[in-house]
DNA sequence: ATACCATTCCATTATTCTCTTGAATGATGG
DNA sequence: CCATCATTCAAGAGAATAATGGAATGGTAT
């Protein structure tokens, strides 16, 4: 193997890594899998593609090793490979961040366009719960909500959020966060919400920063409703599918 | 503009990074760059690629905002767009090692099959040569040199290393260093110097670990030959081309 | 102003990637 | 042991990308 042959192996493999992530379906897949892991189909239907495709996908992410795969059952899980995969993702939106600006652009457009963001800050936030001022909604799946969320936020998924209308209180402001500045889950929530008439708002900041910022945050399933005041008492859907 | 439509632009935008960086030609021309400002004729003759090409490669990674590009004189010069692309250079490179045992397995063939190297650590190294036990050789090309280098280190660009041949002592070992473990100057320096009856090793570490370990390094050009003992007389080339 | 030269553009070909469809695999649970 | 179901494999159409050589651009220097 001569020097020309050896460079050339070499940057192929670092490479692969470039090209694990040069794929917008594929980083879409990697960004669920930072929150947790996750069985093919629940991806394929969390990223809005086909299960095959999903799964080709997931075999290239595995043969760059930025993912593992495990059998539970009948299903295979998926899981990031390390904490250093998760490093090079928020490396890799920051370094996008800062030096595209059009990712600040459409995220902009997008969200002036349908509604107004909070720039609020976690613990001030939870603060306004303790006071009753606010409602907040986590609106991320349950598995995430029970890895870890803010205190007093209700575990609100967003096929859930019509059901659990009914159950707010009218008189409250609402605020929804999600995952981080790119989840959509929480402005999604805000449309339905504002469209039954409610004041919303959406976090800018989402777990991710929260865990970023050192924030402790609470596990396990959604607290029995913290000091709330008057109006409605909460979980009791109306509409079941 | 729908959810879909902008989640989609969002991770488009994320990808143009992955792309940039899919390439082993463009890891080639980003490796370089790191290391200091190029032209693109430049950068053809290192990465041993086509002008033409390697000012596409260029394009590529201008239009994901990797690098930049500034005309100077006839030359236009191209340069990293900013340190946090050297850090997510460098994030890359150790993800690469630390999932793709690939890596470290081409690495290590290549290396052990040709010969061995030293893993000495630079202050140790900077000691030696104060002793006289053994002359050090920096094999970077000379601008790399004089924006920092092993005090005590002796530029030797690798199209100069046979020219300055004849003027190294040759009772003393040499170890010979360039950017890091997965630069090949250094390689190819010792497989000349052995050719040459020397006793020649190279660093494992490179300038990229001396920076990242906060040793202080020397700036501008070659000193003039500190405390050296007997044998012939340093810089003196006998050939000229 | 003009000639020069580094760089970029352009067009072609070969290669690689992406997504879709339908069939195959293979572990699980009865 | 068999049926089932999630997952993967296989193959093909369409798009994107890479390398190459030749032409065009556009700033510089004379």
């Amino acid at each position: 193997m001569d020097l020309k042959t050896y460079s050339n192996e070499l940057y192929a493999q670092f490479a692969r890594i470039g090209k694990a992530t040069a794929s917008p379906a594929r980083l879409m897949l990697l960004e669920v899998l930072t929150q947790g892991p996750r069985t093919v189909e629940t991806l394929a239907n969390e990223t809005g593609q086909g299960v095959a495709n999903t799964s080709q996908h997931l075999q290239v992410l595995r043969r760059a090793r930025l993912v593992e795969a495990e059998r539970d059952g009948q299903h295979i899980v998926y899981r990031v490979a390390g904490d250093d995969v998760r490093r090079f993702l928020r490396m890799l939106r920051g370094l996008a961040d800062a030096r595209l600006a059009e990712v600040e652009r459409v995220r902009r457009d997008y969200m002036e366009s349908r509604d107004t963001m909070e720039p609020v800050d976690g613990t001030a936030l939870i603060e306004r719960v303790r006071n009753g001022e606010v409602t907040v909604l986590d609106v991320r799946p349950r598995e995430e909500f029970e890895a870890g969320h803010l205190r007093g936020a209700l575990s609100t998924p967003l096929r859930e959020l019509e059901e659990r209308l009914v159950s707010l209180a009218h008189g409250r402001d609402v605020v929804a966060y999600c995952r981080g500045p790119y989840c959509v889950l929480a402005v999604e929530a805000i449309e339905i919400l504002r469209a039954h008439g409610f004041t919303a708002f959406s976090l800018e900041d989402g777990v991710d920063e929260f865990y970023a910022k050192g924030l402790t945050l609470e596990t396990g399933p959604e607290e029995q409703t913290p000091p709330l005041d008057n109006t409605s008492p909460p979980t009791s859907p109306t509409t079941d599918s």
